[in-house]
DNA sequence: CCAAAAGTGTTCCACTTACACCCATGA
DNA sequence: TCATGGGTGTAAGTGGAACACTTTTGG
């Protein structure tokens, strides 16, 4: 196994999800056990990650992880930082662990760190079907992770805030058939902050991408909200080299 | 030497300086020696760069990078991109150059890249000091150079652009006093766009941050413009957590 | 008919844009 | 006195912010 790795530099993923209501973090569990009590001592979360192959590139160890941690292929991903700092691995039972798990002596590793965006409903079924357990956290519950892994979260979220403000990065959270409310939850969730309905509504339905179905929302004790799309060509070919609308 | 640097992990630094009226790119000279015959086979031109050394975090990298070639401390510098295409490096005779140049075996070189800000006043006397030469190149006169540092500027370019549009840090690139017409050149010239002179006052001088000195400038031939300065402190008081103007 | 959320218009203000001339200085 | 760039004001249009009620549906 650790002739094909690259035992300097990583990759860390912040994946979020959002349920209509809440923002979500994928973590997933690390396992420290006792090898000679064959005893499990702890268990904590961590961001899914991995070293990257010899001669892999990161996007590519970012696809292949989020593969591995989803099953989903072709997904928001964007790489937002490094971190570098030589203690940022520092607990020795951390380099131990690390030591068993990857069988590779570690000096010091550079992560990448991306963040993806992902579409909750198609994620969930591949949450169960993994080696490592993975769930889905909110945002506002994330536990002490290990190594600096809170740390990368956090700036994370601020690229994520920064990019929803001025790029179309929120369908990426929705599924393709959305409510104009659903989307607006999502920019009050992530930027933490009330908008005025009407006035996101006026602002969102003047862009011409933003297109509405004959379909209606379904199973709601109320009246049922349009639902729209978001036709990302159109986008792109009418803002070429120009601004998302900002929120 | 080889001892103390870590092979797998570089980085670039694009040194942007701004001569009043032109956008400037510090490129180093990379010179190929046979050895045999003791000549000098080619020169060309590459970004400012280095391996990192053994746990060394990115950012004293760079700084160290930029103090090598400039002679600057505590200069404006921003990570923005990571290159890690496997075949980046690819031309024999570069390996061969790396190899000599420092004396260790490479196989995939994952580079960091950042672009710093440089007050073109205070780095020139710094710029003949050099053993390798350096020279300050318009950025719309750069060679191929070697790698991919082309890409690496072009890349850039791009980030400084939307960072200037955004963020107050056009300031890195005059002297403490500057004018508002040097202001004003240097978002035309790096933006590649025309702006009216009359609205960029205005919208200028309506920044509580940018204040008047007594002086004017010395020198010229017409009416000497007022001297400005920015006031970084109260930027950051005034815009705790908001937005800076943007062009 | 009640509860719940969808959907809708107008006014005010701030900011952006377009545009042309006089002023202060050194040579 | 001339050449050069500094410095100034106004009007029209655009976009954001504030604000409350009616409509449609399921239960």
């Amino acid at each position: 196994m650790s002739i094909s790795y690259n035992p300097h530099i990583s990759i860390d993923c912040v994946v979020f999800g959002f349920d209509y209501k809440e923002l979500k973090v994928l973590l997933v569990e690390r396992e420290v056990w006792d090898k000679k009590k064959n005893k499990l001592i702890k268990k904590d979360l961590k961001l899914p990650g991995s070293l990257i192959r010899k001669r892999e590139e990161l996007d590519h160890a970012a696809s292949r992880v989020l593969q591995e941690f989803t099953g989903l292929k072709n997904i928001y991903l964007k790489q937002f930082d490094v971190f570098s700092n030589p203690k940022r691995i520092h607990n020795a039972a951390d380099i131990q662990w690390l030591h068993e798990h990857t069988g590779i002596e570690i000096e010091h590793i550079i992560s990448v760190a991306y963040y993806s965006l992902v579409k909750l409903d198609e994620a969930s079924p591949y949450e169960n079907s993994l080696k490592t357990k993975a769930h889905w956290v909110n945002i506002n519950n994330i536990p002490k992770m290990i190594f600096d892994h809170n740390e990368i979260l956090d700036k994370a979220l601020v690229a994520l805030r920064n990019e929803l403000r001025t790029k179309p990065v929120g369908f990426e959270l929705l599924p393709k058939k959305f409510t104009i409310r659903q989307l607006q939850n999502l920019y009050e969730v992530i930027l933490g902050i009330n908008l005025d309905n009407r006035n996101f509504r006026k602002k969102l339905l003047k862009q011409k991408y933003i297109i509405p179905l004959e379909e209606k929302e379904q199973l709601v004790n109320h009246k049922p909200a349009t639902l729209y799309y978001y036709d990302q060509k159109l986008y792109n070919k009418i803002n070429e080299g120009n601004q998302f609308f900002s929120i």
